[in-house]
RNA sequence: UCGGCAGUAGCUCAGCGGUAGAGCGUCCGACUGUUAAUCGGAUGGUCGUAGGUUCGAUCCCUACCUGCCGAGCCA
């Protein structure tokens, strides 16, 4: 007979429910109550007739935020009301009383808000933020298990890096070990790839960065498919595809989150309907040079420059054929050019960044002992990874995306530190 | 790690070389359609820490701590 705030737009004015909800304001205005409530499925405003039912309403004035209660009444629709329905209570009942609240109407600073992070989830924009993130790892899933994908979650604990160890975070194992949090699961998939065909992991990184920017945490979510028979052309429409499907997916379902975000959604069509751009590093640089950033050939690219690509296209582009030698040392050499690297990164526009990169790996045994040669990487660390290489190797390839960034660029966020429940940074392990 | 900015009431901030202020919150009261309601009253402070200058420092100086923004690195 309890139904939740969520049920009612499907019921008809005029009905009777009952509810268990949490009080985020009242305002009473002498003879008539007006309480704000949410329960986790959504929110919703109470009315009280203090001449129909006084006894309700001198409760109601008794009411602090954070309240948790009963209440039943008839449903009714009102364009008074915020979200068009109100509940005409009759009768209302607190379960449990709460303390004076930290977080009021008044604006708050972040910091303010991230110490009291537990408390803060329960408001409109950590409401809408993550509800979004939670349809984004369901698309992610209904997306990649519809193509024939195996999830294939890799190990947390890794005794070596994918690229060096200076952004390692270690842990000792009772003095007599070390073991490293992984920082990507890809190796791991490549071994999956060859035994499923196609994965994918999704699960947390870490990055022992000291970064104190809005586009890094230390712990953030990776998802990372990889797929064997397949080479960086097949990977990087894949992309498009699995992009394509989540902005269309969250576009669909989570209008009242976008809303509450005030997203503005026009860049978020374009980039379900408009082809992706693709450009060449090369290509890149000289559009950089036009728009006044001059580069030398075999530099990065800067956060500013991957800023002025995603707001020169306008949706997401590729920038693909980076220079090997500042990239990592699994990525297959383009054949006509090996000095550059069969590899992209997707970047988002408004000013997102990159959201994923990816490349085709060397699937050549010898080219890849070479690779690990010449970064310095000791080749018995690598030796089961070497063996993917000796028994049934073919080109595969695959790609990381960075989950918050994806939820940040779509929610419209000015940080990722919004874009997870609890974020990790330097500057903020608790709660 | 480097550069810029900041730290005053529970929160958001103003202030000034002469012993501290507003709005909001909280508590009490008024009000029958509120939307961060409004109105009246009450409540509220180691002015980040440690030194220094000064008759006197929250204010000026130095160092440190903490946070924010940006850079590098990356997803």
């Amino acid at each position: 007979m309890w139904t939740d705030i969520a049920s009612l737009a499907r019921l008809e004015s005029g009905q009777t429910v009952k509810l268990q909800a949490w009080l985020q304001r009242v305002r009473s205005s002498g003879r008539i109550a007006f309480l704000q409530l949410r329960d986790g499925s959504g929110f919703l405003q109470a009315v009280i007739d203090g001449g129909a039912h006084p006894e309700a309403l001198e409760l109601a004035k008794r009411l602090a935020p954070e309240d948790a209660l009963e209440l039943t009444g008839v449903l009714r629709k009102d364009p008074r009301a915020p979200g068009g329905l109100e509940l005409d209570t009759q009768l209302l009942a607190r379960l449990s009383r709460s303390e004076a609240y930290p977080i009021t109407p008044k604006e708050h600073g972040v910091d303010f808000l991230m110490d009291h992070r537990h408390l803060w989830l329960r408001h409109r924009r950590p409401w809408a933020t993550l509800r979004v993130r939670a349809a984004l790892e369901r698309a992610i899933s209904e997306f990649l298990d519809g193509r024939g994908f195996l999830r294939f979650d890799a190990p947390i604990f890794t005794p070596n890096a994918a690229e060096g160890t200076t952004e390692l975070f270690e842990v000792d194992l009772f003095g007599e070990a070390k073991v490293y949090l992984s920082q990507s699961g890809q190796l791991y998939a490549e071994a999956g790839a060859l035994a499923f065909s196609k994965v994918y992991t999704l699960g947390p990184a870490f990055r022992a960065e000291k970064s104190k920017t809005r586009r890094h945490l230390l712990e953030f979510w990776m998802l990372e498919p990889e797929m064997a028979f397949c080479d960086q052309q097949g990977n990087m429409a894949l992309q498009e595809e699995l992009i394509r499907f989540l902005v269309a997916y969250v576009l669909e379902r989570c209008q009242d989150e976008l809303e509450i975000l005030e997203r503005d959604q026009a860049p978020l069509r374009r980039a379900a309907e408009q082809p992706f751009s693709r450009v060449s590093y090369e290509e890149a640089l000289q559009l950089l040079a036009k728009l006044g950033r001059e580069l030398p050939w075999g530099e990065d690219f800067g956060a500013p420059d991957e800023t002025l690509l995603g707001q020169h296209f306008g949706h997401p582009v590729f920038v693909h054929s980076y220079p090997a030698s500042i990239k990592a040392f699994y990525m297959q050499p383009n054949p006509q050019r090996p000095e550059l690297a069969e590899c992209a990164d997707l970047i988002a526009p408004e000013g997102y960044g990159e959201i994923i990169g990816g490349s085709q790996r060397i699937h050549d045994l010898e080219l890849l002992r070479t690779r690990l040669a010449s970064h310095q990487l000791p080749e018995a660390a690598f030796r089961w990874y070497l063996d993917l290489r000796r028994y049934g190797s073919v080109p595969h390839s695959g790609f990381g995306m960075g989950l918050e960034r994806v939820v940040a660029w779509i929610c419209g966020l000015d940080h990722l530190r919004e874009a997870i429940p609890f974020p990790r940074m330097l500057t903020r392990l608790e709660p």
